[in-house]
DNA sequence: CCAAAAGTGTTCTCAGTACACCCATGT
DNA sequence: ACATGGGTGTACTGAGAACACTTTTGG
């Protein structure tokens, strides 16, 4: 092993044990009027074949936003990323990387429709997937019968960035980021449908958007039919930039589309209640 | 530096860059009616002197959970510690630490009206510290006079602590770790006030507390004059263990409570919009 | 008696809900 | 004509806010 960068005198750099730090994304968009996950099929040895969450190794000398920022673009293949990156937690149970001591920082991301699957730069295979198609520990469908497993621990991280991402809906303008610049209000209220997975009333839609300052403000333009099929043609609207980062009041999803959910509400973030006597999953 | 801990043959334990990892603690608890928060006196050399979060290195093989009670119970000298443990975030900003790269992986602690400030069990100094006089980022007072400045980043993740502990007062039936087993209803909403800095109604905070199912659970004792002075004799409460993690519905704090903090009701956790050309502190 | 804190009740208002209804367009 | 989705209006309801009032203690 290399010195420590920039140790002064006095220290010891080998006084520390020494872990390797990873960045996962999880990347959400909402296609087909559902929630999906950007996954990749892994080609190196842990886990070889099975699908993942994107990510990698953190540089030593990198921030770890910039480490995130980098592996969404090298993982999309998206120069110009116009949505949302935010940290989500940090899972660095011993094991969990069966070749070291892998500790990994999650991350959420959210993606407007993207062109389409966007093979990573390298060979590896990359795909949009139905969050309820998976198994995801105490979430939505819980399908036990789901074909697609998912390698390491991303099961739990992506079981909880989609708590994150419902929970965000609530309070912040970031529905925005899964759609276009311009956007019907229509458009805006399946985003909501397919990340909380309910139905929501139109008019009450609506009017709770319009009325909420700092949300979305009105264009002079309007649709010229973008859906196939009739009706009458929409309102354009933008994300309202100057506007604060939250929304007041907050739009909160119904009941029923909590109970969809394992521990709804609570875990805006949280891997659980780390007892110390208790098993942490 | 030896090779990483149970390294399947074909893999190469110096392909990853060597981080340290290590947890650090924003442990409150209510005094005075004032929030707290636990700090130390560092002696060794990086800010030695300085007033810091407790907290310490991860060991290898150890769960990041257990490093973070460990360091709990070590720090606080406090065996059978009844309060709340969470993660908080991650912080590994290159230069954080001058010794090394360091990623820090913070929790925030919930803590009962504690014995006294518990120095720890090396030779520290430690110290319950009034949350408002400190000068945290956009947060309450935000003393520019402060006479303390806290070592590394730990003003920031102190103020993302304090907001995360007032986020969850809103959801989550937590307020009852600040308090004793048993406690009046008078005692849990100054617990309340002292986290949000704000004043609430008797009438309805009562009110809200025992409409709401999963909180508190009346007992058949009554409080005997804890406080000094008179008035009539409370009766006690206790947490409702049965219930969810969840309160609702849920207790919105005044707008008055929010504009004393920098970005409220988002930050659940994130430490900013996290964007690729942005400082992030 | 008075102050202080606990406990109870009442009114008002406003936001969420659940609708009904009309408008513009494609087929 | 009719189905489809956009846009507007309205009555109902329940929870929060504000506040008045009673009860029980200590001094």
């Amino acid at each position: 092993m290399t010195t420590g960068p920039q140790a002064p005198e006095g220290y010891d750099p080998h006084a520390y044990p020494p872990f390797a730090v990873t960045v996962d994304l999880a990347v959400f968009t909402v296609r087909d009027g559902a929630l999906k996950a950007l996954l990749i099929e892994r080609v190196d040895d842990p886990y070889a074949g099975a699908w993942a969450l994107p990510g990698g190794f953190v540089d030593i000398d990198e921030d770890i936003p910039d480490a995130a920022w980098r592996e969404l673009h090298e993982e999309t293949g998206l120069e110009q990323f116009a949505g949302h990156l935010e940290q989500l937690g940090t899972y660095g149970t011993p094991g969990r990387d069966p070749r070291m001591r892998v500790v990994s920082v999650a991350h959420v991301a959210f993606a407007p429709n993207l062109p389409d699957p966007t093979p990573g730069s390298d060979a590896r295979n990359a795909r949009w997937c139905d969050v309820d198609d998976l198994d995801l520990p105490g979430l939505r469908g819980s399908h036990a019968d789901a074909e697609i497993t998912l390698a390491f621990d991303h099961a739990r991280i992506l079981a909880d960035a989609v708590d994150r991402v419902a929970s965000k809906f609530e309070y912040t303008p970031l529905a925005t980021s899964f759609v276009a610049d311009h956007f019907t209000l229509g458009e805006l209220q399946h985003v909501y449908e397919a990340v909380w997975g309910t139905r929501l009333d139109r008019s009450n839609f609506r009017r709770w958007v319009k009325d909420t300052t700092g949300f979305v403000r009105p264009t002079s333009g309007t649709a010229r039919r973008r859906t196939a099929g009739a009706g009458r043609p929409a309102a354009l609207y933008t994300a309202d930039e100057d506007g604060p980062g939250t929304l007041t009041p907050p739009l909160m999803r119904p009941d029923d589309a909590r109970a969809l959910r394992h521990d709804p509400r609570a875990p805006r973030h949280e891997p659980g209640a780390l007892r110390p006597d208790e098993e942490n999953r």
